[in-house]
RNA sequence: GGACAGGUGGCCGAGUGGUUAAAGGCAGCAGACUGUAAAUCUGCCCGCGCAAGCGUACGCUAGUUCGAAUCUAGCCCUGUCCA
């Protein structure tokens, strides 16, 4: 298991991708003899993908480094359904219009870690919308439901937990499987699609995407999860301070895009370079072994390897010299949330919820009453206080890591 | 259609007439300690107000009561079992 033929699966394997594999040898032949579409699906939940959808989007592009062909798969169609997996609740129903907008707002991300083109290895996006708007019920039965067993259904994780925790599953979800299952086997018609990955939760999914094929066309196809991504301390990785840590520049700026790499976990470090970063392995080995607050060179590192990477390189350095001016020098750089002043002058309390730091004025009351506000690094407790400007930028902070500029207008 | 159980703050979960803006936990924010880390300890954690206080809030609606998250009726939703 552990010496793969193909640069596929031993570049994933090398990386920390692979949790589960529904047959390494057939997939590692397969992969060594020529290209390999494979494909990934994401939902269109939101305007935009947030970083514990990296992985996944990691590794399509590693798929296409090792020579292959990813497919990316916007769940238009599916997402009129929403995943029964896990979830507490029946997610709500979107509207059409939002998930057409998400889906195209989703899209530009993916330029940015794929090549997209015509030949054999560039990738392409497809919208399961396509597909499933068109079915019809009765034929859609005879041809695909027909293979599949309720009883097997239940089994599945997915919806057992659901079951378990005496939640109400509604068809409408139960069936989401199927059509997650029909996917494939469409992209394998389609597309020439030989190959599946997702996260650890999908594999259900994908494992009867794979007997659904095999049972309508004959064809093998194969699958690959990788492991639950969570943070050293337990956390589902992409949501922390002021929510989910978004890919998209217009849903989070990249200062505070880059700021939630340089705070990962010392025990993160090494993982998510190989997960996040394009970095030779001898290097990340390098950094990882750093050892008490050296370990800050290598945060510093992966948080421009990523920003880079997912914002663009200009983007990657605006944040660290940001950064380093604000941490280092206790000064100001230019990627600072700012607030434009007028008058000349600005109570602490309106400055506070005017950079964001608070979203009402008991909550910026309490934030200066527990000593967390500070101008000009210097805490200020009295929540009547003033700030005079006279002309000057001013440094406004809510605790030691997030800070504003107030500037005169 | 019937019987039973249930719907509480971002989440979990106590509370069964006033002392309940509602125990406890998680998450979050801040302070101390540090390395913009972890762990630990401390404070905060519906909104407005300097405050007294006011406004909202316990599925929805209408009641009973001086007073309801707590009682009554109807409705909506969920689960379990029965038809």
């Amino acid at each position: 298991m552990t010496q793969y033929k193909s640069t596929l699966l031993r570049l994933l394997e090398e990386r920390g991708y692979i949790h589960q594999l529904t047959d390494a040898e057939g997939l590692d032949k397969l992969a060594s003899e020529g290209v390999v579409p494979g494909y990934i699906g994401f939902d269109p939940t939101a305007p935009s993908l947030h970083v514990g959808s990296m992985v996944q989007i990691m590794l399509l592009r590693r798929l296409q480094q090792a020579g292959h062909k990813p497919i990316v798969l916007m769940g238009g169609g599916t997402g009129k359904i929403g995943d029964p997996s896990f979830k507490d609740d029946a997610r709500k129903l979107m509207t059409v219009d939002t998930i057409a907008s998400n889906v195209a707002s989703i899209r530009t991300v993916f330029e940015r870690f794929l090549t997209f083109g015509d030949g054999p290895t560039d990738a392409v996006m497809v919208d399961n919308a396509d597909w499933l708007d068109k079915l019809e019920y009765i034929p859609f039965l005879r041809e695909v439901g027909q293979h599949f067993s309720v009883n097997r259904m239940l089994s599945f994780d997915s919806v057992k937990q659901r079951l378990d925790r005496e939640q109400s599953l509604s068809f409408l979800e139960f069936n989401y499987m199927i059509l997650q299952a029909y996917d494939f086997r469409e992209l394998s018609e389609r597309l020439g699609c030989r190959l599946q990955m997702g996260g650890s939760d999908q594999w259900g999914n994908i494992v009867n995407g794979i007997e659904l094929t095999r049972r309508m066309d004959g064809k093998e196809v194969f699958g690959v999860t990788t492991p639950l991504l969570t943070t050293a301390d337990g956390a589902k990785m992409g949501k922390t301070m002021n929510g989910a840590v978004w890919l998209n520049e217009d849903a989070l700026p990249a200062y505070d895009f880059w700021q939630y790499w340089r705070n990962a976990d010392d025990r993160d470090v090494g993982r998510f370079l190989r997960l996040f970063t394009d970095l030779p392995l001898d290097e990340i080995a390098r950094l990882e072994a750093l050892e008490g607050s050296e370990i800050n060179a290598a945060k510093v590192v992966l948080a421009n390897e990523v920003t880079k990477l997912v914002r663009g390189e200009d983007a990657a350095r605006a944040a660290e010299s940001t950064a380093a001016a604000t941490f280092a020098g206790g000064g100001l750089g230019d990627d600072l949330p700012t607030l434009d002043v007028e008058g000349g002058e600005i109570s602490i309390i309106d400055a506070l919820i005017g950079l964001g730091f608070a979203g009402s004025r008991g909550e910026a009351k309490r934030l200066v009453a527990g000593g967390g506000a500070r101008v000009d690094g210097v805490a200020v407790t009295n929540d009547s206080h003033a700030i005079t400007l006279n002309g000057n930028e001013i440094r406004v902070s809510s605790g030691k890591k997030k800070h504003g500029v107030l500037r005169s207008r």
